[in-house]
DNA sequence: TGGGTCATGTAACCTGTTACATGATTAG
DNA sequence: CTAATCATGTAACAGGTTACATGACCCA
């Protein structure tokens, strides 16, 4: 249930519609969540149905009318809930299609397994590189007991999630292609 | 599209039901893939009407009946046109619901968020330590340019995966706890 | 003898993906 | 002038999760 509190935790923030809150998406939580638009839409449907945002349709003349949504007590309550929540196993799921062709790699040639790696350690380099930029763009910041500063948290994560990508791949293509 | 594929690729092993195919995954691509029962019940269903498997109606008489499935000519094909399939953005999805809940940590007290980073890296550990037990029972194996041993790099990679894991949760305790 | 677990699966629901629709504005 | 992109969204389908069903056998 991440991404509805994902939705929740931007609303609560600000006030947006869904088109605000995919685009809200790209640039910050999508570093280590994925969503589509469409998937928001949908969730926002279901949140006002369940009370946690409510809506209100806004009429636009250049552009098409949008419905801006925002927290309602009960939204912010079960925010809170889910960030207090000590269960642990939902934060545990792993899926790795990499992996899932790796496994399998032995019914295929070994140059095209080494190309595979190849491919994938380049374009977790440039993700990687993506990333740095975006947060030497955000810049200094100052952290205190007050406001530490959480998001900078989950960038560190990605970048070092990315470096050990790099690293397993490296190793992996060391290991294939010194083979006797 | 990985589930329907690993399930092709232990077929190609060996013929086996759905049963049999759920305990398969959970000894081996349950390290980095979790799947559950009616799902691989569904993904067969699917997959016969599309022709990559076919199944034999088995009668038992201590046991409930049950559904043994092998992998097609087609299905084989198939599980080769995945593997060697070259494009990377299906593996690049990345979703994490423990950096959700970080980045909207400021809402909640910092000893809540400290509690459960250190409730996060104690399961790690945990999993890890699994997987490291698994692999020694395994046991010794010799590799070579004609077979090399992929379920090793994917066990590798699980392994320095949770070191990852664990030394980020470690380095964000001790920034949160060293505050001002 | 009552509660687990083995061995099979089904049903309902929730979440994620792909494809499409529409009218304005901007870039080449 | 045409194609892309912005700013909104809807619909259909695929994949993942949770809960339940059934009859045998095994353990305390």
């Amino acid at each position: 249930m991440s991404l509805k509190h994902g939705i929740l935790g931007l609303l609560s923030l600000n006030s947006a519609s869904g088109y605000d809150l995919s685009k809200l998406f790209s640039e910050s939580l999508n570093y280590f969540w994925m969503a589509n638009q469409s998937q928001i839409y949908r969730e926002l449907d279901k949140m006002e149905e369940g009370g946690w945002v409510l809506s209100e349709k806004i009429e636009q003349s250049a552009r098409p009318n949008k419905r801006v949504y925002r927290i309602t007590q009960a939204g912010s309550q079960e925010l809170l809930n889910w960030l207090k929540d000590e269960g642990i196993d939902q934060l545990m799921v792993i899926r790795s299609p990499l992996l899932m062709k790796i496994f399998f790699a032995g019914k295929i040639d070994r140059a095209d397994v080494i190309k595979l790696l190849i491919a994938y350690r380049a374009e977790c380099e440039k993700q990687q590189q993506t990333i740095k930029e975006e947060v030497a763009q955000i810049g200094y910041f100052e952290e205190s007991a007050q406001k530490p500063a959480y998001w900078k948290y989950t960038t560190n994560y990605c970048i070092e999630y990315y470096n050990f990508l790099i690293r397993w791949a490296t190793d992996t293509l060391s290991s294939l292609t010194n083979l006797k």
